[in-house]
Order: C-alpha cells, then structure tokens, then sequence
DNA sequence: GCCAACGTTGGC
DNA sequence: GCCAACGTTGGC
C-alpha cells in the first residue's frame, strides 16, 4: 500500500525543473528529527511525492515525484565538505537519512498555497498550519485533490 | 527584509 | 528536566 507525501524543497536550490532534468535525485540534507523520522521509517520505494516549492513566489505543489529507495544514512552527514556534515554523525549512529526519489511530472502549472487553502478537502493538509515540516505525510484524499487541481493547469 | 512560529541548545 | 536564549524556516 504506497503513501502520499510532500517534500519541500527551495526552488532556487533546487526545483522541480532540476529534478525533471536529473531524472532522479538523493534527497539529502534533511536535518529536522521529525522529518528524519518519517524518511528513516515510514517514506517506502512507490510512494508518490508531491514536490513543493517552499521560499518561491508563489509557494505552492509544483509537481509530481516517487520514491525509488527507502532510507539509508545520509553520506553528506559524514562529509566535512558538504554544508549537511554534522560531527556527530557516526557509523554506529548515522543520525540522519536520505531516499531518492525519480522525476513524476511537472504539472501546467504551480498549485499555489493560496489554492490549496482554498481548496474543498484540504483544511488539514500539514502544509498549511504546520508549514516547517518539510516532509510531510498527506492522505490519499488529500494526494488526489492536489494532483486533479496540478493536472487541471488551473 | 521582516518577523512569527517553532525547533534546538545549553545552563542550571 | 525546565526553560530562556538563540537560530532557522518560510510566508508575506
């Protein structure tokens, strides 16, 4: 039984456009414990991603992903060179976790926030009222709301 | 750029 | 284990 998520990601670091261009990518740099949670145990190969681009103008569900690996400690961690290294990181307790996922669909156009406040079925949508979690579970009901509003271009 | 919300850190 | 200080996120 595969699961609905959304991720957040900074446009300007890195879009939706960037994900269709790779094809797939190692979500990594997570370093929030609630959200290392749900990648280290929950998020599954075949779940599908809504893509949010959080910091944009509009914020809002730009699009379409899927997971292609469950959880495994995150290399950055372990790397003085990356902006993700944390010290305290080890291989007894890697602390934090990425998944890959693979590019989906870009959608017509951006389902901004304002849309998915608006939006009949959407009043508990985490994005929402709960905006700092940046990966975030969303029901099935919620999943086909927002993919029927991206794929409607409106 | 501002600032509210909120997660993390560290002194006690 | 509490809580004040601090840092970060992210909408506006």
């Amino acid at each position: 039984m595969s699961r609905c998520w959304l991720f957040k990601s900074e446009p300007d670091v890195y879009s939706i456009g960037h994900l269709e261009r790779d094809g797939r990518t190692h979500w990594e740099g997570v370093r929030n414990y609630q959200a290392r949670n749900f990648l280290r145990d929950e998020v599954k190969p075949g779940d599908r991603v809504l893509y949010y681009h959080s910091n944009a103008d509009p914020p809002g569900v730009a699009g379409l992903a899927e997971v292609v690996r469950a959880g495994y400690p995150d290399p950055a961690a372990r790397d003085p060179e990356s902006e993700y290294y944390d010290p305290k990181a080890s291989d007894e307790d890697p602390r934090w976790y990425r998944v890959d996922l693979a590019f989906r669909e870009t959608f017509p156009a951006l389902v901004p926030l304002d849309a998915l406040r608006a939006a009949p079925g959407l009043e508990k949508m985490l994005v929402i009222n709960r905006s700092r979690l940046s990966v975030q579970p969303v029901t099935d009901e919620e999943c086909e709301i927002v993919l029927r509003l991206g794929r409607a271009g409106a």
